[in-house]
RNA sequence: GUGCCCGUAGCUCAGCUGGAUAGAGCGUUGGUUUGCGGUACCAAAGGUCGUAGGUUCAAAUCCUGUCGGGCACACCA
């Protein structure tokens, strides 16, 4: 409604010879389509009455908008809006803004691990990251999908150590007899093992520590044919295929590529060494360290005191690449909370290389997952809460809840509970209320679009053009609530927040669901009409499920 | 100890660029129902928005203190 924004502000110009921005805000359903309180800013500055402000500027815009049926003041100096039927009709027919079009965006998310499981956490990034990439997309942005993950780094020497005490020595050739179904779960096991033995054996630890850096060594050196640069390209391959698979089964958007940390190594070394000539960085202890104390932050380690870099180097190397790859507009990362703070470090280190970059980057942090009950899932060892336990859990749930196992039904569920939420604190799954058809959930929406479309597909209803006029209560609720979408998902674009939409859909459904129940739609006099309505409704339901990017089935 | 984040109904969460009686779901209690998929609808009970101050015509929302919880703070990622 910018028309009534600009004649709002007109009128104040008018009346009052103030600029002033007016923003029409939704007020509930009773008082009006929207409502403005320019008024009470006024008042104050007028030092005058904010009612007769109000009153003013109604009576001044009251007939200069046709799309307005009436203009009321209330409250303390409110001054609300009705729109007539056809207005309303506009406006739920009006899409979302392409806000970021001709934008490059790069959108780094889910980040796992190769040599290393598949945690509840990546489950989440992935879901989040996913939503969110979607909505930069839909907005009109390009949208680079990259998968960040460490292929060298101590976790590296921790499982490559065990899988070479499991094959009793450095015998490629053995890997044959893992079974190609389990090779994620095999190698996490090796994790494990590895990780107690760095903890528990100084000559394991030491070992391990010597592992690490070989496997450094042989991406400097180019190595795919020693043995044991053939079992660690083959396992990482099977890391890689594992999380291929994995997402294949989220179906979620392709990532473009994944973008392994041996790749951006050299980068972030280089970079430090320069900074190190420059004074960004400093020797101390025998490591590189960025001071970030002079900032408010704290100083971190980037080439640790073996000469290894830490994450910390690549990291820098990881956004240099970015930047000479894409020169993106905007760098979306999104990871867990646990690192904010590191990152802030890295950036500012950051911020002497690529000032540009990090003005555009942000940084998105969301929290742990836990079980009903404040169980946290979240540990070092082997008692981590992985990825594949959860949507397990969530089939267990479905079959309980239904007798059957549906895959949409279970992909709906786990999505919409973790998309729910505001993005950033922490999530409390609860399997059988994600898939449960009553309440706010993921497959209530499926089901309330499923009913909708099954009423359609009795009719041989055409979309063709309607008039929308003398709406009764119901069908006028249904029209303006469908109307909110576009400003709905405008609002998730401006604020990358998923969740606003999952809010959105879910009062849609209520609203029909309202509607529904007392209008009949087939047989009634106002059969085409309200056709119409429930046309556009599941029209909406549907493009909203599909931006979080759940499945809208037709029927279940 | 220092820094960052969080604290809204029994439970899980919206609302937080200040605005009209603080909203929803689950759970609880009570209704509707031979009707397009009742997996619904209607209604009730339930909240000093952790707490104490401050700013403002107006504070869950901004500021400060305080209590409680989480995370981070040099060679892991």
């Amino acid at each position: 409604m910018k028309d009534l924004e600009l004649a709002v502000a007109q009128a104040c110009k008018d009346l009052f010879q103030t600029e002033r921005a007016v923003e029409l805000t939704r007020p509930d359903e009773q008082f009006g389509d929207y409502m403005t309180n320019i008024a009470l800013h006024l008042s104050k500055q007028l030092n005058t009455n904010p009612r007769e402000v109000a009153q003013t500027i109604a009576e001044h815009v009251k007939g200069q908008v046709a799309d307005i049926e009436e203009v009321s003041v209330a409250g303390p100096g409110f001054i609300n809006f009705r729109l007539t039927d056809s207005a309303l009709f506009k406006v739920a027919q009006s899409h979302p803004a392409q806000s970021l079009a001709g934008k490059t965006v790069v959108a780094e998310y889910s980040d796992p691990n190769p040599f290393k499981v598949l945690h509840a956490g990546h489950l989440y990034t992935t879901i989040t990251g996913d939503a969110v990439a979607k909505l930069l997309e839909n907005a009109g942005a390009t949208v680079h999908r990259l998968n960040y993950g460490g292929d060298v780094g101590l976790h590296v020497g921790k499982t490559m150590w065990a899988i070479v005490q499991f094959l009793g020595g450095e015998h490629p050739e053995k890997l044959e007899s893992v079974q190609s179904a389990s090779r994620l779960e095999w190698l996490s096991e090796r994790y494990v093992e590895g990780n107690t033995a760095y903890e528990d054996s100084e000559t394991a630890k030491a070992e391990i520590v010597a592992v690490n850096k070989r496997a450094y060594e042989l991406h400097a050196g180019n190595d795919h044919d020693s043995p044991f640069a053939q079992i660690y390209w083959t396992c990482r391959q099977w890391s890689y295929d594992g999380f291929d698979a994995f997402y294949e089964q989220l179906h979620i958007n392709k990532f473009e590529k994944y973008v392994p940390e041996s790749t951006v190594t050299q980068l972030g070394i280089d970079m430090v060494q320069k900074g190190l000539s420059e004074g960004v960085f400093e020797q101390s202890d025998g490591a590189i360290v960025f001071k970030g104390e002079p900032h408010g932050l704290h100083t971190r380690v980037f080439i640790n005191s073996g000469g290894l870099p830490t994450y910390e180097a690549k990291d820098l190397g990881l956004a240099a690449s970015k930047w000479q790859e894409y020169h993106f507009d905007l760098s979306v990362i999104i990871t867990a909370n646990d690192i904010v703070e590191y990152m802030k470090v890295v950036l500012k280190a950051l911020e002497h290389f690529y000032p540009k970059v990090v003005s555009r980057s942000k940084h998105f942090t969301h929290g742990v997952i836990k079980l009903p009950g404040g169980v946290k899932m979240s540990s070092r060892k082997g008692n981590i809460l992985r990825a594949t336990d959860i949507l397990q859990a969530a089939h267990e749930a479905n079959r309980a809840a239904s007798g059957q196992d549906n895959q949409q039904t279970v992909l709906a569920a786990v999505k919409y509970a973790f998309l729910k939420q505001r993005i950033g604190g922490d999530i409390i799954y609860d399997p059988a209320e994600s898939v449960a058809l009553e309440g706010n959930s993921g497959p209530y929406l499926q089901y309330a679009h499923a009913r909708a479309r099954s009423i359609l597909a009795k009719t041989d209803f055409q979309d063709q053009s309607q008039e929308f006029d003398h709406l009764e209560a119901g069908e006028r609720s249904l029209l303006r609530k469908i109307g909110e979408y576009a400003e709905t998902v405008d609002k998730a674009v401006e604020e990358l927040m998923p969740h606003h939409i999952c809010t959105y859909l879910y009062e849609l459904a209520q609203v029909f669901n309202r509607f529904y129940e007392h209008n009949r739609v087939l047989g009634d006099p106002r059969q085409e009409l309200r056709l119409h309505l429930v046309s556009a409704y599941a029209n909406t339901l549907e493009h909203g499920l599909e931006l979080l990017n759940i499945p809208a089935p037709e029927h279940m």
